[in-house]
RNA sequence: GCGCGGUUAGCUCAGUGGUAGAGCACUACACUGACACUGUAGGGGUCACAGGUUCGAACCCUGUACCGCGCACCA
C-alpha cells in the first residue's frame, strides 16, 4: 500500500493501467476458454474518422457491457476494426489532393494511382480512431482488429457477391436510380435524405395539336427538364381532359426543333392525381422516377438530357446545353415567359432528395446498375417479431419490420474507384458475363466492371467475416451468434437489418441476440453536433481537462434509454466530480490504516453499519437489474446516489464516531464495514469508472495475493458482486436495521435545521437536548452528537423547554435547542406557525380522502389503513406543535 | 398523408393508479479531523390543454395543440 496523492490526477493513472491491461493481455479472448462466451463486434468507425462524442457514448456503453461481462466470468470478445467508407474516404482523400494542388480531379492520377494514394491515407490516418478509442478506456481485443477492405474480409465480399448472383439474387439492369451529380455515382434509397425546399410551382400551356387555340396548363417544378418530355399525361377518368386523350401537343421547348419533332402525345393513366395543380402531368421518363413508369406503361422514350454531373446536355438544346441544371431552370422559365406561355409562377414548399454524403440535391437517373433482392428476409422479420433477438427500446421493432415490409431491392453498385470492385468480367469479344471471385484465366480477353461495391455490403457481412467465415473457425464456433450490438438507430436499415439478413443467409443463424440503439448526441439546445456549428467538443480536450473515467461517467449518467442526448460538459464536470469523491472517501479509509484482514463482528456493530451494509445490497439489486435491462444512465445515477449520499454523506460521517473513540475494538470493525462497502463499491463502479477503480484497487492494497477472480491481478476479473444474501442478512442481524439510521438521520435534519432558523453558524458549537420517547444506546447518541455538531447532547425523557425554546418534533423525541443569550419568542412564533400551516395542509388532504365514503368503502383495505396511520401521525403531531405554540 | 417519440421545478430528465422526485442552476450559512471538484439547510411545480374511466389520474382511455424523428409522397 502506497499512499494516495493529495488529488486525483487521471492522464498518468490512465496510461499506467491501459498500458498494463495490454501488456496483460486482458482484452484478449480466448477461443478455447471453459468460460461461457460473451461477444460484441464494435460498429466500425470509418477509418478516416475522428472519435466524435457519438463514438463516446456508443463504445462507453459496450466497455461497460464487456467489462461486466468479464467480472461475471464470462469469456469476452469484444471484436474492433474500422471501415473502409467507400465515398465518405474517397471525397476526403480526393478533396486534400485537390486542395495540395497534386491534382485537378482524380483522372488525373488514374484508378490504381488513386488507389493508392487511399492506401497511403489510410495507413497514415486510419489508427488515429483507434487510438483515441483506446484514451477512453476500450477493452477491445486488438489482436483481432479488422479492416473491411483486408485481403480475407474482400474475399469474403466477393464470395458473398457471386453466391447471390448465382442465386439470381444479383441482377444488372437499366433502372431509376438516384444519382449524385456531385460524386457522380449511384446512391441507395437509404442514402437520400428529403428535406423540404421553398421552390416555385410553374405553370405553362402547352398547344393541342390539330387544335388551335386549345392549351393545357401544366404545373411542375422543373421545367429544365421539358426538353426530355415525352408526353403529357391526364387522368383518364379526368372529365375535363378525357376526351384529349390519343391527341398531342407541341413540346414548347427546345424551341429551335422543328414542331413536328416536338409533338409529344396525351396519355391517360390513373396514377395522375387530377386534384394536384391542374390536373396535367408532364411526363419525363429519364428524370422522374414516376415518371418512368407511367414512360414504361405508355412505350414512351426515355431521352436523357442530362449530362452525369448534372449539367444539360444537347438534347436539352442550344440555349441549355452545359449549363447547370438550376441555371437552366432560370433559363427555361425565360424562354417559357418569351413564349407568352408561362402563366403562373407561386411560391411552393416541396420535398428533395438530397445526398446523405455531398449534399447536393439528388437527380434521379436512368442508369445501368447492380441491384440485390434482399435474402433471408423473411427470417430476418420474425426473428424480431417473434422475439429470438431483442430491441432496446423495444419501439423500434416496428420502424424494423415496416422497412422490412416494403424493401425495394437494393443498388449495390458504386461510380467509385475505393471500394470492393464488382467480380464481374466481360468477354471483350463475345459480350459473355464471368462472375467468380477469381479473376478468369485469360484475363487479357475480359474487361472488369469498374464499379464498387457500396460499403454497406460489405458492412453488413461484419459479424462473421471478422471472424475468420467462410473458414469455420474456433472464433466463430465460441462467439458467434454475438450476445450483444451496440449502435444509433440512424443506421437500423443500413446495417442493422442487412447484417441480421445476411447471417441468416450465411450463418443460417441470427447474427446478434440483443441490439441496443443509443440515442443521438445533440448539444444542449437539441442541435444536431456537426463541423459548420462548432459545437461538437472534440473528446480527447474533454478526457485531457476532465480524464476519461469523467466523460464516461458523465455521458452515461445523461444517456436514458432510447432518449437523444443532450450533451452538456457540466455533466462530464460531474463525473469529475464524482471520481474526486471517490478518490477522497479512499483516502479517508487510507488515513485509518492498512486494510484490515479481519472479519466484520456481527456483534459489534452499529445501527449505521448495519443501515449501510442494507444499503450496498440495494445497490447491488438496482445496478445489476439496471444493467441487465440496458438502462446505463440509472445504473450511473443509482451508483452515485448510493456511494455519494448514502455512503460518504452518512456512513462516512457516522463512522467518524467510532473511528475517534479510542475503542480500538470497536474501530478495527467499522474499518472492516469501509473496506467491505468499498471494495464492493469498486466492482460495481468498474465498468464505468475502469482506470480510476483500478488505481484504487491496487492503491488501496485490496488483497494482492488472490486470484485472479477475487481481483488478485486486477479489478478487472474481480467477481461482479452478488446480493448479500439471506444468510449473511441473518448472520449480521440486517433485518429491520434500518429504522435506527432512518430515525437519526431525521433528528440529525431537525437539528440542523433548528440550527439554521435560530441563526446560529453551522460551526458555532451548541447544546442540544433530546427528550428521547425510547431508548437511545450511547453509540447512537454519539452519532448524533457529532452530526449535529453539538458541543454536547443531552438525554432528558422529562425536559420541559423554557418558554420560546426552539423544538423540533422528531421520530425519536422532541429535540430542543436551548438559547442561552436572548430568546426570540417572535421567530420561534413563526418558525411553528409555518409548520403548523404545512401539517393542517397535509392534514386535511388525508381526512378529505377519509371522509369520502366511497373512498372507504372500494380502496383496497391496506390503502385505506395507511391513510388512517398517517392522520394520526399528522393529528399527533399537530397537537403537539399547537402545544408548543401556546407554552410560548 | 401514415407511424413513432416527447411535453413534470429556471435547465436536463426520473417517476405506469394511492403524501410530486434527482442532478444542475438559485438563496443562505460554514474552509468542524477525505473532499470548496466540498458540506449543511432552504426556495421553487394548477405534471401542455380539454374531455372520459375510477373512491382516487402525472400515470389508463379519447381528442387537441406544440416540439422532434422516421417512412411515403403530388408533378
Amino acid at each position: 500500500m502506497s499512499e494516495l496523492p493529495k488529488t486525483y490526477e487521471p492522464q498518468a493513472i490512465e496510461e499506467k493501467w491501459y498500458a498494463f491491461w495490454q501488456e496483460q493481455g486482458c482484452f484478449a479472448a480466448d477461443p478455447h476458454s471453459a468460460k461461457p462466451p460473451y461477444s460484441i463486434v464494435i460498429p466500425p468507425p470509418n477509418v478516416t474518422g475522428m472519435l466524435t462524442l457519438g463514438h463516446v457514448l456508443n463504445n462507453t456503453i459496450q466497455d461497460i457491457l464487456a467489462r461486466r461481462a468479464r467480472m461475471l466470468g464470462k469469456e469476452v470478445l469484444w471484436l474492433p476494426g474500422t471501415d473502409h467508407a467507400g465515398i465518405a474516404t474517397q471525397t476526403v482523400v480526393e478533396r486534400t489532393l485537390k486542395k495540395s494542388g497534386e491534382i485537378r480531379h482524380r483522372d488525373d492520377l488514374g484508378r490504381e494511382k488513386f488507389q493508392e494514394k487511399v492506401w497511403q491515407w489510410k495507413e497514415k490516418h486510419g489508427g488515429i480512431i483507434i487510438q483515441q478509442l483506446k484514451k477512453l478506456g476500450a477493452s477491445c481485443d486488438w489482436s483481432r482488429e479488422r479492416f473491411t477492405m483486408d485481403p480475407a474480409y474482400s474475399e469474403c465480399v466477393q464470395r458473398v457477391f457471386v453466391d447471390l448472383y448465382n442465386k439470381g439474387l444479383i441482377y444488372r439492369g437499366k433502372r431509376m436510380v438516384n444519382w449524385d451529380p456531385s460524386a457522380l455515382t449511384a446512391l441507395s434509397d437509404e442514402e437520400v435524405i428529403m428535406k423540404p425546399q421553398n421552390g416555385v410551382l410553374y405553370q405553362f400551356k402547352v398547344e393541342v395539336s390539330g387544335a388551335p387555340g386549345t392549351f393545357l396548363s401544366i404545373a411542375t417544378t422543373r421545367p429544365e427538364t421539358i426538353p426530355g418530355d415525352t408526353a403529357v399525361a391526364v387522368n383518364p377518368k379526368d372529365q375535363r381532359y378525357a376526351h384529349l386523350i390519343g391527341k398531342s401537343v407541341v413540346r414548347p421547348l427546345p424551341p429551335e426543333l422543328p414542331v413536328a419533332q416536338r409533338l409529344i402525345p396525351i396519355v391517360g393513366d390513373e396514377q395522375v392525381d387530377f386534384e394536384f395543380g391542374t390536373g396535367v402531368l408532364k411526363v419525363t421518363p429519364a428524370h422522374d422516377k414516376a415518371d418512368f413508369e407511367i414512360g414504361q406503361r405508355h412505350k414512351l422514350a426515355a431521352p436523357d438530357v442530362m449530362n452525369p454531373n448534372g449539367t444539360m446536355n444537347a438534347l436539352a438544346g442550344k440555349e441549355l446545353a452545359g449549363k447547370d441544371r438550376f441555371e437552366a431552370r432560370v433559363l427555361a422559365v425565360e424562354r417559357l415567359r418569351e413564349l407568352g406561355l408561362l402563366e403562373k409562377e407561386e411560391p411552393y414548399q416541396n420535398n428533395v432528395g438530397f445526398s446523405e454524403r455531398t449534399d447536393v440535391p439528388v437527380e434521379p437517373r436512368l442508369s445501368e446498375q447492380w441491384f440485390l433482392k434482399y435474402p433471408s428476409v423473411k427470417e430476418a422479420k420474425a426473428a424480431v417479431a417473434d422475439g429470438a433477438m431483442k430491441f432496446f427500446p423495444e419501439r423500434w421493432d416496428k420502424v424494423y419490420d415496416h422497412w422490412l415490409g416494403n424493401i425495394q431491392d437494393w443498388c449495390i453498385s458504386r461510380q467509385l474507384w475505393w471500394g470492393h470492385r464488382v467480380p464481374v468480367w466481360y468477354h471483350k469479344k463475345n459480350g459473355d458475363v464471368f462472375c467468380e471471385n477469381v479473376p478468369p484465366a485469360d484475363p487479357e480477353n475480359w474487361t472488369q466492371d469498374p464499379d464498387v461495391l457500396d460499403t454497406w455490403f460489405s458492412s453488413w457481412l461484419w459479424p462473421f467475416a471478422t471472424m475468420g467465415w467462410p473458414e469455420k473457425t474456433e472464433t466463430l464456433a465460441k462467439f458467434y451468434p454475438t450476445t450483444d450490438l451496440v449502435t444509433g438507430p440512424d443506421i437500423i436499415f443500413f446495417w442493422v437489418a442487412r447484417m441480421i439478413m445476411a447471417g441468416f443467409e450465411y450463418m443460417g443463424e441470427l447474427p446478434f441476440r440483443n441490439v441496443y440503439f443509443t440515442g443521438l448526441i445533440r448539444d444542449k439546445q437539441g442541435r444536431k453536433m456537426s463541423k459548420s456549428l462548432g459545437n461538437s467538443p472534440d473528446p480527447l480536450d474533454l478526457i485531457a481537462q476532465y480524464g476519461a473515467d469523467a466523460l464516461r461517467f458523465g455521458i452515461m449518467r445523461s444517456a436514458p434509454l432510447g432518449q437523444d442526448i443532450l450533451f452538456d460538459e457540466k455533466n462530464v464536470e460531474l463525473g469529475r466530480n464524482f471520481c474526486t469523491k471517490l478518490w477522497n472517501a479512499a483516502r479517508f479509509r487510507q488515513m485509518h490504516g492498512g486494510v484490515t484482514e479481519g472479519e466484520i463482528n456481527p456483534v459489534l456493530l452499529g445501527s449505521d453499519d448495519k443501515w449501510i451494509l442494507l444499503r450496498l445490497d440495494a445497490a447491488i439489486a438496482a445496478v445489476t437489474e439496471t444493467l441487465e435491462g440496458y438502462q446505463f444512465s440509472d445504473a450511473a445515477q443509482a451508483l452515485y446516489r448510493f456511494f455519494w449520499t448514502e455512503f460518504c454523506d452518512w456512513y462516512l460521517e457516522a463512522s467518524k464516531a467510532a473511528l475517534f473513540s479510542g475503542d480500538e475494538e470497536r474501530k478495527a470493525n467499522t474499518l472492516a464495514v469501509l473496506d467491505f462497502v468499498i471494495g464492493h463499491a469498486l466492482r460495481l463502479f468498474h465498468p464505468f469508472l475502469p482506470f480510476i477503480t483500478e488505481e484504487l484497487w491496487h492503491g488501496m492494497g485490496y488483497r494482492e495475493d488472490l486470484p485472479d477472480d477475487q481481483g488478485g491481478r486486477t479489478i478487472m476479473y474481480a467477481k461482479w458482486p452478488a446480493r448479500l444474501g439471506q444468510d449473511f442478512e441473518e448472520y449480521y442481524g440486517l433485518e429491520g436495521a434500518e429504522q435506527a439510521t432512518l430515525d437519526k438521520q431525521a433528528v440529525v435534519t431537525a437539528g440542523r435545521g433548528l440550527r439554521r432558523d435560530s441563526n446560529i453558524a453551522a460551526n458555532k458549537k451548541v447544546r442540544f437536548i433530546l427528550k428521547h420517547k425510547g431508548e437511545v444506546s450511547t453509540q447512537d447518541a454519539e452519532v448524533l452528537k457529532l452530526l449535529l455538531n453539538a458541543e454536547a447532547l443531552e438525554l432528558n425523557a422529562s425536559y420541559q423547554p423554557e418558554k420560546g425554546t426552539p423544538t423540533a418534533i422528531t421520530p425519536l423525541g422532541d429535540l430542543s435547542l436551548p438559547l442561552t443569550g436572548l430568546i426570540d419568542v417572535a421567530a420561534e412564533k413563526g418558525r411553528l406557525t409555518k409548520e403548523i400551516q404545512k401539517v393542517e395542509q397535509e392534514l386535511g388532504k388525508v381526512a378529505t380522502k377519509l371522509s369520502n365514503e366511497s373512498f372507504v368503502g372500494s380502496a383496497p383495505p391496506q390503502v385505506v389503513e395507511e391513510h388512517r396511520q398517517r392522520q394520526l401521525e399528522w393529528q399527533s403531531k399537530l397537537a403537539q406543535l399547537q402545544r408548543m405554540l401556546e407554552a410560548l
